[in-house]
DNA sequence: TTATTTTACCTAACAGTGTTAGCAAAATTA
DNA sequence: TAATTTTGCTAACACTGTTAGGTAAAATAA
């Protein structure tokens, strides 16, 4: 019964190659001219081929989404294994999902740069990305150490991802790269502002 | 020759009622359902009209995006003259800018939502924002207080700003209502701790 | 082996998008 | 009144996402 398995295989092949393709026109000329045809001519395959193996257009966008924080998810755990100090740990953290937002551009923009779709898409983001989980230790940690225990951590951690959020956000516009020095002056002055301000 | 001043003003016209038609589309279906035969059937004008007033979809986009930095600018002056000491100041600026992008979610998308697209926008964002150059005195003096002379105000203002943004666009997602309270919290939070961090 | 059914895949279409070429009618000027 | 400019339209082009329906090959059943 190696027909059934053989076929399979196939299938599982030809997804992936059709991700592979998509993220391959994403990169090449932004998630915006991405197009089912398109798609359909790298793959070598007719466009319904592609509906086989996704509802719409959307859901590829999601995968890849998936795909992204997946990367940034081991970017993250990569960067807090590789210091000890509760400090040093959401440090290097930050800076972990600074150089993966400036490495993988498109996969950033792909994982928040649709702006506010009706789609599920967003609300799914909180769910995908376990930055928060992550990050959550080390900010309790911080606070233990600083003089007022009363402080929220998930108030803290919220405030955190967002904060971050902007900094990348605002940063990846305009593409001018002799703000490269600017970006990492202003990356410092968060972390160490942050860290600071739970210390307080 | 009132003539040609009738043809000019009725040119006038019709180009804000595009806007107008626009305008509503984007709040009443998002700013990705806006379409140009949309916006033509609402002024009861055939299609072409409309690139007789604007070069493109994205010239439309684009006016709208002045239109709310404009809004947005009168309504950060507004909290500005309403205070008096310089931490009240920037609370309040900041608290008009979250309230901004809350009353007029459609408004904040058009102008910072539609991603990175490739188009010149996100340019023309910097310089159409005179947030930088409200909070920069405020700033200055806040540093001037504080233990650091040597602190770089455009720093700290650019900072503000990312930071500022990534809080409201973080939140503006999900579009939970219960998490009303929490994102007050939040931008409280943010503020002082942004203050307290120059008086250092 | 033959008949039947299932699978795999494609062509062609529908309804929508931004954009523009070319033409008819109305308004203005000479 | 005749010529000219302005105004606005129809129709098309080249795309987009999505799907209905059909065909030929492959797998299964008789």
């Amino acid at each position: 019964m190696g027909i059934a398995e053989r076929k399979k295989r196939h299938k599982e092949e030809l997804r992936s190659s059709i991700l592979e393709a998509a993220w391959q026109l994403v990169v090449q000329e932004g998630w915006q001219a991405l197009s089912i045809r398109k798609i359909a001519e790298a793959i070598e395959y007719s466009v319904p081929v592609i509906y086989d193996h996704f509802a719409n257009k959307e859901a590829i966008l999601l995968e890849l989404t998936k795909q992204g924080f997946q990367k940034l998810n081991t970017a993250l755990i990569k960067a807090q294994e590789g210091t000890v100090s509760t400090e040093s740990q959401i440090e290097a953290m930050a800076y972990a999902y600074w150089r993966f937002a400036f490495d993988n551009k498109a996969y950033y923009q792909v994982m928040y740069g649709l702006g506010i779709p009706s789609c599920e898409t967003v609300n799914q983001i909180s769910e995908l990305s376990t930055f928060s989980e992550l990050i959550l230790q080390p900010v309790k940690k911080l606070i233990a150490i600083g003089k007022n225990p009363e402080t929220d951590p998930f108030l803290k951690l919220h405030t955190f991802w967002s904060m971050l959020h902007g900094l990348v956000s605002i940063n990846m516009m305009g593409g001018d790269q002799d703000k490269e020095e600017l970006n990492q002056l202003v990356l410092q002055d968060f972390i160490s502002g942050f860290i600071s301000s739970m210390k307080v």
